[in-house]
DNA sequence: AGTATATATCGGAAATTAGCGAAATATCAT
DNA sequence: ATGATATTTCGCTAATTTCCGATATATACT
């Protein structure tokens, strides 16, 4: 049970980093699966690939498969540990966060299949239209 | 007050990096200075200031100076952030760094000049020999 | 089978970070 | 002032991380 610093330090720099936090902070809000984030967050459905990566690796998401989709959600247990709980109170009050949860929220409320037809999968459409 | 994404991002990083987490977690013992730190986690005096000077930067400690000497300490307010509270919770589980702090309570119990001539303060004496 | 779509992985250039000895700075002691 | 000592900054290489388009894989639909 006793935790390494080795994997602590993981832990943490696994959410030292603006577009892994911005996902956690998300998922804080239920299961989303990739092309739901990409959509909200209006980055290229590879990065969030790789963050997600990083946070599964990093023990605080776990993923469901359903068909062609991967639905991601917190881990219940690691909600439970003091670090994460205490980050997700101090994130609650960032207000880009705040913005994120606020598109999260509407695009949820599409279906899917609506939602991920629309995301910029790699083609340069608008990125540098990405306007919060 | 409301603290932004960059911000909080910025604070993560400063604490995901092993010497600069262990620091962090000797100074809930109270204020050290710079030698003592060293010697207790037998590094290199230069790597022990950088790692103060990111840690102060990113608002955790602060520095009172006595002398030669400089003392630095965990700042309260920070401590009662929820972050830092979490992840100080989780760090008292972690065996290396309760080596760390018993090891930091015998340095302490020795009157500061005999700590630091003590210091490899860049001269490589006995690194190697680092053993906890 | 063939097409479409969702996600994951790869490649690789650019940026950032780590680590530590050497040198600089600051303060005390004589 | 000279020397000793505490800390910081500098220089610089190596290692790591970031980012995203391209490619690969997997599943669904027809």
């Amino acid at each position: 049970m006793a935790e390494e610093l080795r994997t602590l330090v993981e832990r943490l720099k696994a959410v030292s980093h603006p577009l892994r936090l911005r996902v956690l902070s998300l998922l804080e809000l239920g299961e989303l699966c990739n092309c739901q984030i990409a959509e909200t967050l209006q980055v290229p459905a590879s990065s969030v690939s790789e963050a997600l990566r990083e946070l599964r690796r990093a023990g605080f998401v776990a993923e469901r498969k359903d068909g062609r989709w991967v639905f991601m959600s917190l881990v219940s247990r690691e909600l439970a540990s003091p670090f994460l709980k205490g980050l997700l109170e101090e994130a609650a009050a960032v207000p880009e966060l705040q913005q994120d949860r606020a598109r999260a929220l509407a695009v949820r409320a599409l279906a899917i299949p609506v939602v991920c037809s629309k995301v910029q999968r790699d083609a340069p459409t608008e990125r540098e239209a990405a306007r919060v």
